[in-house]
DNA sequence: TTGTAAATGCAAATAAATTGCAATAACAAT
DNA sequence: ATTGTTATTGCAATTTATTTGCATTTACAA
């Protein structure tokens, strides 16, 4: 994901069964933007005047749903979520000043392993992967 | 973790530059007495008169940055916390009811994978590994 | 014992997430 | 194009989660 045309992104919302309103598309254009996930301030402060922090809530818990948005934790007080569409990637973060880096591997395997062994679960939908170290220039 | 005595504890404190107070003693207790990961609130609610909400805040915070007490994101509004003290292992949790089970895979051959192709980062000391689907109880 | 720094409890503040509801907008069916 | 229906929105108010400040207390080294 790097830039979504707004018809893309009326085209995804029709197709998940939701109305294809401004303030949407306009989330879904600023997750597009930057690779990296984002809080729900950092969203509301950019999307001031279109859609309040209350209907962001509100969609992304929806998106979430539907399946094309994620919810990452970094072992913050809040969340951060990213679109899932295009390639599924993982995290790298840093402890000290939260700077966050992709990494390219993924738990695809791990997933079929941990649903072989798993006794009350017959699918499993998605995973989570972060890692956790202190970056360069936070190691001085 | 099954169950920790009381100078298994505080000897764990102690090493980690902790005074053995009471209401630590008492916290990492209630960490040890379940294998699932627990909230804040159902801490504090079992540690009522003994430690406060503020200081279960508190002392989990130090726990995470001296690394024996890991927080886990089940992509709920707050967030659980565990000992990472024995086994280190992750988690399928059911998105509808919350059910959480553990499973026996880790992806710390990923986390060595990740390190290699990383650019801003030379060292990665944990990562959070969990999988989310439907239990079968909730299939119905 | 006792001094001292760390830890605690309590109150209050801030931040994060959720809910209710009347007004509005999207879009399917005319 | 117009209209009716229903999902969606904005706003205000709540609730829940987390953090901070500070005076008092406690652990423990000396």
């Amino acid at each position: 994901m790097e830039y979504m045309k707004r018809e893309e992104i009326r085209t995804l919302l029709r197709k998940e069964g939701y109305k294809a309103t401004e303030g949407r598309i306009a989330l879904i254009s600023e997750l597009a933007k930057k690779k990296e996930p984002q809080t729900i301030l950092s969203l509301s402060k950019r999307l001031k005047g279109v859609f309040d922090e209350t209907n962001i809530y509100r969609a992304l818990e929806s998106f979430i749903t539907s399946g094309f948005v994620r919810k990452i934790d970094f072992q913050k007080s809040h969340g951060y979520y990213e679109l899932t569409l295009g390639e599924h990637h993982h995290h790298l973060v840093c402890t000290e000043c939260g700077k966050v880096e992709d990494v390219d591997v993924c738990a695809d395997k791990l997933e079929k392993k941990a649903l072989k062994g798993a006794k009350s679960f017959s699918n499993i939908k998605d995973h989570s992967l972060e890692f956790f170290g202190v970056c360069k220039t936070c190691l001085r």
